[in-house]
DNA sequence: CTCCTCTACGAAAGCGCTTACGTAAGCGTT
DNA sequence: AACGCTTACGTAAGCGCTTTCGTAGAGGAG
């Protein structure tokens, strides 16, 4: 912390005002109680002096913070770096400041995050990204947001159910099935699909809808191949090396997010297979860069600042009696990357 | 805040373990002077109480924080996320949380967020992203930057001169020079550069660069077109638009930041325009999505995620008398977007 | 045995605010 | 004229910690 020698503070005002120190107290915080006349004279006297409360002792005497806590998994990718835009975006406007916290996708960081938020008694948490599937996992996370929930915090997550909290949740069982029909409809059967790994609850929703499109059709999902690699681009190059490999005849590629699309067209190129002539590729989100890639990435648009503004909101609402739950939808987004199954 | 009524403080701790609250804190804080039996106990009992220490309170007493503020334009622009990724990376490993401002490129909104840090009472401020040629707009931020310094907080800042604090400060101009030397080496002669707007230092400073290496080739600057959009992917669309429109038989362009280029790439895409075959397109920044583009940008690698380790690395040392600069090398990445000119 | 030095701890004074409570003044009622 | 109500302010008690200072007891030196 700044040595505050310097720096004026409430009492200074008050004397420069010739009122006490709660006068300009509420003065200042606007608190009622205060006539016209003197809170004009205590924010002139503010403004000259260049006063700044200190929020620490704001939030130790009023026991309220303007802060709230944001954990994403990994701020350098787009999904997140959008979600966290939103977010950080709707908090300028009601005047709140927001700490973030990357866990680089390590489940015992994110509960360590979420303690130091709770230490650091922020007004909210808001989690983005994917629960895990196992129990057991989710179980210090829930454990933890839970006693914090009683405590009286408010937390919100979007993209991660069993929390038992306010949730934001993408449609992303429907958008997998929307994508996997798209694809299906353009012809295709000989299809891979390339996935993070199963154990994170969106990678398992999105495989759950390209599965059902597939026993829709009247396919069985068992023939079509999962294959698993890091939710990344790096993830998506090296299953393509490894589809090329083990399943040379693909003709289309159903990507879990856009991140590992993107490295599947990029693998594919360098590999020499034209997109969408040889094999077809989709991916999921929408990521800001989807529309610009060559050829434009057909995918599932998740509006992700979106949703993480309206976890905000959610978090900043009163709380309710139960957890709320908000829908989002997703949404084809057809663009070059896919086309017709070849011969 | 949570009410805290439930949660429990530092007082119980020391009832639970019989001792006093001075010697709970000193135990729980690593202070020499208690003995390790009696530290155990005290940690024991804070442990089984599930004691988690009120960081506010704790900053009012000793005037100190571990929380460190980051301004950045806009979290949604790989750019800064990519700074952010490595500022968040290296805070964790001190064991400091990070407060991230964006100020949607609006040089007020930047004042503003730089001023509610400084109320925060963080203990270091990062400032990302370019600062203005205009010494005016630049003004009140300075000043507010400098009375925090003063009054002892610490500050570095990214990509940005002229705020009289330890900075760290990419090669823009080589960089420039280095890309059009690249393009010039080529054999392009009817080039373009698509560029946000002169105002930002960081425009300038590449711009600049790229003027160096056409005079050193024996070009009049002059005759090079410098088309100004905003510094976003779209502003490269609108721009390629005004190329295609008003200097039809341009075969390279130069965009100043990769975002653009990205824009450029997608415009020519759709305008029918090959790349590299009738126009070379090259970038700046060398954000993680360049190499996966379609063909692989061309650009300057300029180390992101590193350069915001450095500046907390150096907001976190002992300040120096004088502000220290440190210049991170920008380094030409040569892909498939530039190729030989055209007849 | 006295004096001094350490060490390990407790008492208590804040850090800079907010806010319950007390009070004086002003005004309308009965 | 006495009473109550309201408004506008001041007094002072904390919020939950850290840290200075004081002190009791242990141990060594003289």
């Amino acid at each position: 912390m700044v040595r505050t020698n310097s720096s004026p503070r409430l009492i200074d005002v008050a004397h420069a005002s010739g009122v006490s120190i709660a006068t300009a107290s509420r003065a200042l915080s606007g608190t009622p109680g205060v006539s016209d006349s003197v809170a004009e004279k205590v924010r002139q006297a503010a403004r000259e002096l260049g006063y700044v409360a200190n929020l620490h002792a704001r939030s130790l005497a009023s026991g309220s913070t303007a802060t709230i806590g944001l954990v994403v998994h990994e701020i350098g990718d787009p999904y997140f770096s959008e979600i966290a835009s939103g977010v950080l975006s709707l908090a300028a406007e009601h005047g709140r400041t927001v700490q973030i916290c990357h866990t680089g996708r390590d489940p015992e960081a994110e509960v360590d995050q979420v303690r130091s938020l709770v230490a650091n008694r922020v007004g909210a948490i808001l989690i983005a990204g994917s629960g895990f599937v196992d129990a057991s996992v989710e179980a210090p996370m829930r454990f933890e947001v839970q006693r914090y929930a009683e405590a009286g915090g408010r937390v919100a997550v979007v993209g991660r159910h069993h929390l038992g909290v306010d949730s934001v949740l993408p449609d992303n069982r429907p958008g997998g099935r929307a994508v996997a029909e798209h694809i299906l409809g353009l012809g295709h059967r000989r299809i891979v699909v390339v996935s993070g790994t199963l154990e994170l609850t969106t990678v398992a929703d999105r495989l759950e809808g390209v599965r059902d499109a597939l026993e829709a059709a009247g396919l069985d999902a068992g023939d079509v191949p999962v294959l698993q690699g890091p939710f990344t681009r790096e993830g998506g190059r090296e299953c393509i090396r490894r589809m090329l490999a083990d399943h040379p005849r693909t003709t289309a590629v159903i990507a879990l997010n856009d991140d590992m699309a993107i490295g599947c067209l990029s693998q594919l190129r360098s590999s020499g297979v034209s997109v969408p002539g040889q094999v077809s590729v989709s991916g999921f989100d929408d990521v800001a860069v989807a529309q610009d890639l060559s050829p434009g990435l057909t995918t599932v648009r998740l509006p992700m600042a979106e949703m993480g503004a309206r976890a905000l909101t959610l978090a900043l609402k009163e709380p309710g009696s139960r957890a709320r739950r908000q829908r989002v939808p997703a949404e084809l987004v057809v663009r070059d990357s896919t086309g017709p199954a070849a011969g």
